[in-house]
RNA sequence: GCCGGGAUAGCUCAGCUGGCAGAGCAGCCGCCUUGUAAGCGGCAGGUCAGGGGUUCGAAUCCCCUUCCCGGCUCCA
């Protein structure tokens, strides 16, 4: 007597009958979908393990390895064998969770001693030897008792089953268990019979021969839960890929990642440095990093003086009473620098003067400085405002994470019924800026940020509520699509982000607009309305870079280097090829200098080999080799850094072409 | 700040269980006078991050400090 069938099918609508009981894997040759590297499947969408039962009626999707999901899956799947690799070395070690992440996957440990790279060694060798065992992954639906059983001696694993009992939404990124569902647990099988369980919400691989490579790559420290009051456990991130082919065109990647930080491509370039004697997270910059700079703060003064900004200068520290008065005694102190004590006044009172953290109290005392009309609003003041913050030691990163850097901020000063346009005119500028800097597909995300929890006893609903409201719909306006990120905003006010994503993929934040109806109020602002009347002003913070210095980082990721030219610190080199032609070659130079361009001679004793990979290495956009044939006929061989040769250009055609491509900021050739 | 790993010439790195500090590149000098990604020779360059300790003897072992790297937390 035949089995009872039930139906299946394909997401193409194929259509097949297998035996009840099938699995998802048979479901799927059946369909005729089981074709390459299959680690997994869908049905009606949700991931489900190959050796799992088909029910019938539902869709079956293969997911093969080399996409995100069947990575993901993969991924998860070796770091439950890393787990059984680190108990069976470290008996002793408490597992906690160990989630797939982007490009990998890591496994927190609670152990009494840090793992050492032999350990990482070891756990390496242990894990190529589960794999060879083909352990299958078995999953296990268990009731919360049972559960608890099997994780006797494993307190996290335990408090997980117990929250998720307790139908507490779990930690998603755990992916360990789902609140409310029957707790799973993914047991590996070894050869003896014995088996390796794990929580787990699934699926995996069928068996641990599934893994095809892999690679341990450091151990760090992790807080349980993410939380620095919590202890911290050990953490080893590897990665794993659908074939040896594929981790090694990753870790190729990451190399190549690694050669476009900016913190070596500024040493290499002579752009700047972090001189140990200067203090962490102070950088000193170059001639070359400093011509990059200039350029960038010129188009700043340039753009900020045509759309009504007025520069403002404001000095570096500032009265604790001034910090007092602003609330970033109150909100913000962990952040700033300790104060300088001095004058000691009568009775053994010292003023305490606070490197800025920010502008804005600055800018405030501007606004102060005098009666303001509501005929000069909205008042916008700008300033490359140099801001000094104690990051903690651990968190600085170059010029992507500083201690002291310059921000191109501004604070605007309007009438309530002004602060949505003036948000559209920066939206505008935004773009624009992004535009001009070679980031022409505009931010990657905007975020509106709202009231943050720390902020509960600064201003009112109303405020919070109505410059909310602004913001939204400048958005709205701008025509940008955004989402909002609930409880981010600053201590002052809700504020919208902007990331753009640079060449290899990286999102970086960068613009930061935040509407502020607290400090008009802390410092007691106000203007004289056209009914004689005092009214209270709103501001705007704005900083477009975010910071000149994160962003010249950003750009020199973003473009290894190699600047648009309008940016690059030596925009052409003269080689010429023998010494008699030197003299021509500074003809050549002082004719592009003469227009504003950054032109070198080469004059050194090389080779012209030698010379032309020299520049090329420190990607100089244009060098310009000259010898008998240019001497005489007055024209220049123009070898771009990247694409073909032309010979015999006139000078003059070279330099308005040249010129031309400055004054419009051409983005560099591919 | 927390966890781990580091620091040898300007850069990249070698220097083994403690026993005379090295190489390549860069720099400087000289020769070569060059037609499209490294010409040849020479010279110079070090408080082995700084301080303390163990030892007959420390770049090497131990402790502290500084700085860096990778994470966690945080953030422009």
């Amino acid at each position: 007597m035949a089995a009872p069938t039930v139906t299946v099918a394909g997401p193409a609508g194929e259509r097949a009958e297998v035996p009840a009981g099938a699995t998802v894997a048979d479901a799927l040759a059946e369909l005729g979908l089981r074709k390459g590297q299959i680690v997994v499947a869908k049905a009606d969408g949700e991931l489900v393990d190959l050796d799992a039962p088909v029910d019938g009626g539902e869709v079956l999707e293969p997911v093969p390895a080399d996409t995100d999901e069947g990575r993901h899956v993969l991924r998860h799947s070796v770091a439950h064998v890393m787990a059984q690799a680190v108990t069976d070395l470290f008996p002793e070690a408490k597992f906690a969770i160990g989630p797939p992440v982007a490009d990998g996957f890591y496994y927190d440990f609670d152990v009494d001693r840090p793992f050492t790279p032999e350990d990482l060694a070891a756990i390496t060798d242990r894990m190529h030897e589960i794999i060879r065992e083909n352990q299958a992954f078995r999953r296990r639906e268990l009731s919360v008792d049972e559960a608890l059983e099997v994780f006797a001696d494993q307190p996290y694993k335990r408090e997980i089953i117990e929250q998720a009992a307790a139908g507490e939404s779990t930690d998603e990124a755990a992916g360990d268990a789902a609140p409310g569902a029957a707790i799973s647990v993914y047991e590996n099988v070894r050869p003896d019979g014995t088996v390796w369980p794990d929580l787990c919400r699934g699926p995996h691989l069928p068996t641990t021969k599934w893994v095809p490579a892999f690679e341990l790559q450091r151990v760090a420290g992790a807080y349980w839960r993410g939380r620095n009051d919590n202890p911290m456990l050990q953490r080893i991130y590897g990665t794993a890929w659908e074939s040896k082919k594929a981790l090694k065109a990753h870790l190729h990647r990451l190399e190549e990642a690694r050669k476009r930080d900016h913190r070596v491509l500024g040493r290499d370039l002579d752009l700047l440095s972090f001189p140990e004697e200067l203090g962490t997270g102070l950088a000193v910059w170059h001639p070359r990093g400093g011509v990059v700079r200039q350029a960038m703060e010129d188009y700043a003064r340039d753009e900020h003086a045509r759309r009504g900004y007025e520069s403002v200068y404001t000095p570096h520290i500032g009265k604790s009473h001034l910090w007092e008065t602003s609330g970033h005694l109150e909100f913000y102190a962990e952040s700033m620098y300790p104060p300088i004590e001095m004058d000691e006044r009568a009775g053994g009172h010292t003023d305490a003067y606070y490197p800025k953290p920010m502008n804005c109290p600055f800018h405030v005392l501007v606004y102060k400085s005098r009666t303001r009309s509501y005929r000069e609003l909205p008042l916008r003041l700008f300033e490359l405002g140099t801001v000094y913050r104690y990051e903690l030691s651990g968190v600085v990163h170059g010029l992507l994470r500083a201690r002291g850097f310059t921000q191109d901020d501004s604070h605007l000063f309007c009438a309530p019924e002004q602060v949505v346009e003036e948000a559209q005119g920066i939206i505008d500028f935004t773009l624009d800026l992004y535009r001009d800097f070679g980031f022409t597909d505009g931010p990657s995300r905007v975020a509106l940020s709202t009231r943050p929890e720390k902020a509960a006893t600064v201003g009112s609903d109303e405020g919070w509520a109505a410059a909310e409201d602004a913001l939204r719909r400048a958005l709205d306006a701008s025509g940008l699509e955004w989402v909002t990120d609930e409880g981010e905003g600053a201590f002052y006010g809700p504020k919208i982000d902007f990331q753009i994503t640079d060449a290899i993929g990286r999102a970086w934040q960068l613009t930061t607009v935040q509407v502020d109806f607290n400090l008009p109020e802390r410092f007691d602002l106000s203007y004289v309305g056209a009914d004689g009347a005092q009214h209270r002003p709103m501001m705007i913070h704005r900083a477009l870079f975010g910071s000149l210095d994160r962003f010249f980082a950003i750009l020199l990721e973003h473009y290894a280097g190699a600047f648009p030219t309008w940016l690059a610190p030596v925009q052409a080199v003269v080689v010429p090829i023998a010494d008699r032609h030197a003299a021509y070659g500074h003809e050549v130079a002082a004719a592009l200098g003469a227009r504003g361009l950054r032109a070198e001679v080469d004059d050194s004793d090389e080779t012209m080999g030698a010379k032309i990979r020299k520049h090329q290495v420190g990607k100089v956009p244009y060098q310009l080799i000259v010898g008998d044939d240019e001497v005489e006929a007055g024209t220049v061989a123009v070898r771009p850094r990247v694409g073909e040769q032309r010979k015999g250009v006139p000078l003059a055609t070279f330099t308005d072409d040249l010129a031309t491509e400055v004054a419009e900021r051409h983005p560099p050739q591919a």
